[in-house]
RNA sequence: GCUCGAGUGGUGGAAUUGGUAGACACGUUGGACUUAAAAUCCAAUGGCCAUUGUGGCCGUGCGGGUUCAAGUCCCGCCUCGAGUACCA
């Protein structure tokens, strides 16, 4: 009987839908294994052969634990809110959610197909309004809550306004903006109820503040950085201007050190961990303020300006200052003799992104606003320029330039004739800034003179700390992320406006669903798609959604038109899934008491400073709050690498209708085409008549062959429709079956590596399959010998030392050995080959079941126990040592493994074949390793 | 520029704490079976040299070093990949 993987895979794909063989209960007396790999974006192009790849390594890892006995959890869903289906929908007026339900349907029919244990009770979909309901949930909670820099950790808002009842906000250390003033208690309860609600927005962890976009008018949306290309829109070519916008934004900040913290406890990727880090950005240093001295009469408001250094130990260096163009201070200070220079000089920036201009480092820009700033020590006066190498949205947008220790602050004096004053030692800056922190000796600096780099900051602090014109400073790169998106495909808010006030929507009225709107675009006055609904807005007598025409009437009022970014529901699934159908809570207390949370997550690195950052973020402000058992959700993360395509090219004459054999392109004027991968064999032969049918623009042309073949280019290039690359995992299946494609997926390489997909290896690991099938048509009672034991204990060991390491593709390999040796040692004994039916099963789960009911077993094998390795198998009475001489002539002599060192070193000097090889000599050393080799040294 | 990672046959890749480098697979070549093909099975396959035969030399990006012994450890380079980028 042949293997007939398609009739099998069938047979058990049925089989464990209908038993439902992987639905995980919330209680158990098992240890509890969670293995979760990253859900999918339903996109419409379906998934290639690429996509399954963490999906494979996390199910072969899941059935592993639960065949070690673990009760596991391991759900699958879908992140379904996005930008493909809401531009599908802009363009053909199909409501994305038929878009969404669609991928939904084609990405389930596929996962299927590759046998997984997902425990589909358990899916969710992000844009789904049972789910999005606690998402929204989770907004009402950060809103509800500020970040006490005492108690270090998130507090419900009412605290913070009992504080405020009692003392003010003088005395308490809390994360909030920069701009929030101080008040007393008095202050506090004089205040209108309007400015307590303005003031209590600078300390929620989820606040509306104004905040720099890439606004493009023509499109009336804020645009991602990604989408400005030199400064106008990827689409249609419209101008993009800098704009202050009000936002919601997450205060992430809050938590950036926890963050970087949380990253010791956690065993994930140390690239992964590098990259938060570096986004996380610590630094430190000290802020330091510099008073503007006032110049005109319409100067006299006092104006102060702080920036934040790395280097407090070169205040004495400082010969100007620097302003980002968008400095709040920069209209203030600027005098009228400069006006007219400094407006053209921030209108101009004002045009080009921000990443256009970091891209653009070369051309040193700036201009002199005319004001001077005191330096706090030598009181000398200190020209305050505008530049845009200063970043508006790091430290204060305001740097103290030291010329002398900075390269970017050398390069601007240079560039405008500004003084360098030399306050290094030995050192010369004729040429360059010397920023060797650890050959740093400070001169002609005050009391800093012959102090070291370490030394001079810690005594420039105190200094500054006793004028109270500074302090030191940890300072980050994190920035608060804007939560606000123009898009109608998201979340909404649970908010709706009174008197411009944001108030949050009661729990027992959500979800607030999306409403219907006719056009995905944008509305005429540049407001958000949501905009266009005429059938939503808050009513609060009847607590219902009204009609937007009503937004004037006295009970009702409008509602967030802004909907939320695609992470928002990608911060919490993971937690959800241990509930997914709780409607009273986000989850239950048992549920999350029991699965507590990850042990092992699967996903791709992209999501580094995304999805990851966030997710940690929000598993933190939940853990604050009582809500979720563990502060960081994922004890273990594996990053999956991504399986490239391999492109083919043919090569188009540009000035005929030749199309060259890439071994006949060189030399001609040739430009390279893709061609359909599926139209080149594994030998690179192009199939041409086909190739004319696919591209009809080239029915004419003239191939020119070599040996008489058209041989294509190859390129390996990230898997993709537009590239006539991807590879499809239905022809896989349906040509060597889903066994097949999750061992060879394995066999590839290593999990984490990323690797090109080349479907003419599959035939390998398919053939194993087939041996593998072959050895179980003839199986009997009959006692295992030595050998069959040995073969299968040494499988054991090894396949579950590389499924504990993650080396998939090893252990691929070790069965392929297994079953060669088992077949040449023509074994049909049961006892060997039942424990092999499930070493099996995590990687080729099908075939698994099938052997195993011939085996003579009624129950799935996904739950039986793991064969017990046992030592005294693999132990021989004696064991081969290679022996080698002077490195160079080796035998090799049996001795008896229990044999020790001084022992072996007898029997190996006694020997004749030693005897022959010293010839006589004495040995100057013999080196003896127990079960490694002996060295003898002449 | 900075940070991290990686360089091993024609190809993907193996190789515990330093211990017979190239497992396993693809590909290639030869053979068996077949009218033929497919499928299957067997053999060879890092390079060079020698050969009637056992064999010898060189080999893990490059140059040094430590060691009886280095793909693995140390120092100095080169190349490629990923991430990040005027971070004060």
């Amino acid at each position: 009987m042949n293997y007939n993987f398609r009739e099998i895979e069938a047979k058990w794909q049925k089989y464990w839908a209908e038993k439902e063989t992987f639905k995980s209960t919330n209680t158990s007396n098992k240890p509890k294994f969670y293995a979760l790999s990253m859900f999918p974006y339903p996109s419409g192009a379906g998934l290639h052969v690429g996509h399954p790849l963490g999906y494979i390594a996390g199910d072969i890892y899941a059935r592993f634990k639960r065949h070690k006995g673990f009760n596991v959890l391991h759900p699958m869903g879908y992140d379904s809110f996005g930008l493909p289906a809401e531009q599908y929908a802009i363009q053909t007026g199909q409501h994305p959610a038929i878009t969404t339900e669609t991928n939904i349907n084609r990405y389930r029919e596929q996962l299927d197909q590759l046998g997984f244990s997902f425990d589909w009770s358990r899916e969710v979909r992000t844009s789904d309004p049972k789910y999005y309901k606690w998402t929204q949930w989770v907004f009402i909670q950060l809103f509800n809550s500020w970040y006490n820099k005492t108690s270090d950790k998130a507090e419900d808002i009412r605290t913070l306004i009992s504080i405020f009842e009692k003392e003010g906000n003088g005395t308490i250390e809390a994360s909030c903006d920069e701009d929030t003033p101080i008040f007393s208690a008095e202050d506090w309860m004089g205040f209108s109820e309007k400015t307590k609600q303005e003031i209590l927005l600078k300390y929620r962890l989820t606040y509306l503040a104004d905040t720099e976009v890439n606004w493009c008018p023509a499109l009336g949306t804020v645009l991602a950085n990604d989408e400005i290309v030199n400064g106008v829109s990827e689409r249609g070519g419209h101008p993009v201007v800098r704009k202050k916008m009000t936002q919601w934004s997450m205060r992430i900040t809050a938590y950036a050190q926890r963050l970087l913290d949380g990253l010791d406890t956690i065993d994930w990727p140390q690239p992964l961990k590098d990259s938060q880090t570096n986004w996380i950005g610590r630094s430190e240093g000290a802020s330091v303020t510099f008073n503007v001295i006032p110049t005109e009469p319409s100067h006299s408001e006092s104006h102060k300006i702080e920036v934040f250094t790395t280097r407090p130990d070169t205040i004495f260096g400082v010969s100007f200052m620097t302003l980002a163009p968008e400095h709040e201070l920069v209209a203030k200070i600027t005098t009228t003799g400069q006006k007219a220079e400094v407006g053209t000089y921030v209108e101009a920036t004002a045009k080009r992104s921000e990443r256009d201009r970091m891209a653009d480092v070369k051309t040193i820009s700036g201009v002199f606003t005319g004001a001077y700033a005191e330096h706090p020590f030598t009181k000398e006066p200190v020209p305050i320029w505008i530049g845009d190498y200063v970043l508006a949205s790091y430290g204060t947008g305001a740097v103290m330039a030291v010329p002398c220790g900075d390269q970017r602050d050398y390069d601007f004096a240079k560039h405008y004739n500004i003084p360098i004053p030399n306050i290094f030692e030995g050192v010369d800056i004729s040429e360059e800034a010397f920023a060797d922190k650890a050959n740093t000796i400070i001169a002609n600096s005050d009391f800093l003179n012959r102090l070291s780099y370490k030394d001079a900051v810690s005594k420039a602090i105190a200094e500054l700390e006793k004028l109270g014109q500074g302090e030191g400073k940890v300072n980050y790169r994190l920035r608060d992320a804007v939560f606000s998106r123009q898009r109608y495909w998201g979340e909404p808010f649970p908010v709706y406006y009174v008197d411009r006030m944001p108030q949050m929507i009661a729990l027992e009225h959500l979800p607030l669903e999306l409403p219907e709107v006719e056009k995905y675009l944008p509305t005429e006055t540049g407001e958000p798609p949501l905009g266009n609904a005429t059938d939503w807005a808050w009513d609060t007598e009847q607590s219902a959604v009204v009609s937007n025409q009503l937004i004037n009437h006295t009970t009702v009022f409008p509602l967030e038109l802004n909907t939320m970014p695609g992470w928002a529901g990608s911060s919490q699934y993971f937690n959800r899934y241990m509930d997914p159908h709780n409607d009273e809570a986000i989850y239950s207390e048992e549920a999350i008491g029991y699965w507590q949370d990850v042990d092992l997550y699967i996903g791709g690195s992209e999501h580094a400073t995304g999805h990851l950052l966030y997710s940690r973020f929000w598993q933190k402000f939940l853990f604050d709050r009582g809500v979720a058992p563990k502060d960081e959700f994922a004890r273990k993360l594996i990053n999956q690498g991504m399986i490239t395509g391999t492109s083919a090219f043919v090569y188009k004459d540009l000035d005929s209708k030749n199309i060259f054999s890439k071994g006949l392109k060189n030399g001609k004027n040739v430009i390279p085409i893709h061609a359909d991968v599926s139209l080149v064999n594994a030998s690179d032969e192009l199939d041409i008549e086909g190739f004319k049918k696919w591209q009809p623009e080239y029915k004419d042309a003239e191939f020119i062959l070599e040996d008489g073949k058209y041989i294509v280019g190859r390129e390996i290039e990230k898997m993709s429709k537009s590239k006539y690359n991807v590879v499809n995992p239905d022809a896989i299946c349906e040509e060597y079956g889903a066994d097949s494609l999750r061992l060879y997926e394995m066999f590839l390489g290593p999990l984490e590596q990323s690797k090109p997909w080349n479907t003419a290896g599959i035939t390998g690991v398919h053939s194993f399959l087939k041996k593998l099938w072959k050895l179980y048509t003839t199986v009997s009672d009959s006692e295992p010998n030595a050998d069959n034991l040995k073969t299968l204990h040494k499988t054991i060991k090894k396949v579950e030392e590389d499924i504990e390491n993650f080396s998939f593709n090893t252990s691929v390999s070790t069965f392929m050995i297994c079953v060669n040796e088992l077949t040449s040692q023509k074994c049909t004994s049961k006892s060997i080959l039942a424990p092999l039916a499930i070493l099996v099963s995590p990687y080729a789960p099908h075939i698994a079941e099938e052997l195993w009911e011939c085996l003579g077993h009624s129950e799935s094998i996904a739950n039986t126990p793991f064969p017990k390795f046992e030592e005294k198998y693999l132990v021989e009475s004696t064991k081969e040592y290679p022996i080698s001489f002077n490195g160079k002539l080796r035998f090799k002599l049996e001795l008896p493994l229990d044999m020790g060192k001084d022992e072996i070193e007898t029997v190996v000097m006694a020997h004749d074949k030693t005897k022959e090889q010293l010839q006589g000599r004495e040995p100057k050393k013999v080196i003896v390793v127990p079960g490694k080799i002996v060295n003898i040294v002449g």
